[in-house]
DNA sequence: CGGAATCTTGAAAGTGTTCAAATCAAGTGG
DNA sequence: CCACTTGATTTGAACACTTTCAAGATTCCG
């Protein structure tokens, strides 16, 4: 069950095998049925959740009551409001599974104290937020720079399969416009050319 | 120069004298004219700069030739690309001074021995980087969830003086609207009620 | 003073939203 | 297996927000 964490975390950095025991010891595994929430806003969130298998989502919501989706979380992904973590503050977010989901959980104490004893393991750590982080602002740039359309062209590419599988009014949510804009955009390909129904 | 480097840091982590004196001797010094570039496309970013005075900022080229803003560097913060620092792969972005600036400059090979040597250095860096990370996703969650007028009054109400010391297109720019808007909203404010018309 | 950059203002054109109704899909219980 | 209910997607018309373009006013700096 922890094989798909520690060979995500190799990618970044090199755990003694010692390390990697203690590391697999101090998560626990879990499974996390559809729609199950696992953090709210008013909740303090004291936990990271690793996904190894299905997804997760991270979302606020919006003042007309509409879920504004942040973020999702696949396979391979770390999810949890950072900033309630690190401040001890309550969250204004979501979190919760789009799908069945498998994860491994950390708990924000044992986190520290891994990060003491395993400072390799707070590398990878600090690769990942350094990752995040980048990725935020080119996900920014996206919004700035592009149309709706090109962004949902743009996902589907890097996410064929997920795109596909996830309830359209999800994506809309991530990709900021609303399901109705969604459809037409997607109506718009679909029949332009000599282009076949589509299959199946 | 390095007290406000160092005063930062206190503020996340402690440092013991000897560690704070070997990073000290590892930055240096350099002030930065108004408009000088750091950082363009074709080049690999191989420095972080911390801001001591003064204002930096992080952009793309549009296809249209205008610049996106996507970030500046104020006092106390750190800007560089981090993903084409830690890939060594080729920047798409700028960094250029918008005022005349003063900054400390650490390169990465400096900052990875420093990371190496000094475990609080990283933690250090990596509570920044997660909280980058998260103000990244409210950031976009400001985006999506408020019309362009709100992220003004936002940014406004966060940053008062620097709002108004920076060109009003920058600052446009950075919110994603164009100046042209920005200027009528700035009007629509000013004159509605009994506002006088504004001092100086 | 002169010139260049910045800011303002207005009309026309986009892009995306809202609202409402119709269609489609999927499960549930009988 | 069908009828029913509920949720998800589609479609269209009217509307709202933001951009574009073009001209004029203003400010800044040498």
């Amino acid at each position: 069950m922890h094989e798909k964490l520690l060979a995500h975390i190799s990618r970044f950095v090199d755990l003694t095998h010692g390390e990697q025991q203690l590391l697999a010891a101090s998560m626990e595994y879990r499974a996390i049925p559809k729609r199950k929430i696992l953090l709210k806003p008013s909740q303090v969130c004291t936990s990271l959740y690793f996904v190894v298998s299905g997804s997760l989502r991270l979302y606020s919501m919006k003042s007309n009551g509409a879920e504004q989706i942040l973020q999702f979380g696949l396979a391979d992904w770390w999810i949890c409001d950072y900033q309630s973590l690190e401040n001890g503050t309550v969250s204004g977010y979501y979190i919760d599974a789009v799908d069945d989901a498998e994860v491994l959980v950390l708990d924000l104490r044992t986190r520290n104290e891994l990060f003491d004893r395993i400072p390799m393991f707070e590398r990878y750590f600090r690769l990942l937020m350094q990752r995040g982080y980048a990725a935020g602002i080119k996900r920014v740039s996206y919004f700035l720079t592009g149309s709706r359309e090109e962004m949902y062209l743009q996902f589907v590419r890097l996410y064929p399969e997920f795109a596909h599988s996830v309830p359209q009014y999800m994506l809309a949510s991530f990709l900021g416009m609303t399901p109705e804009f969604l459809s037409k955009i997607r109506g718009k390909k679909g029949s332009t050319p000599g282009g076949k129904p589509k299959i199946s």
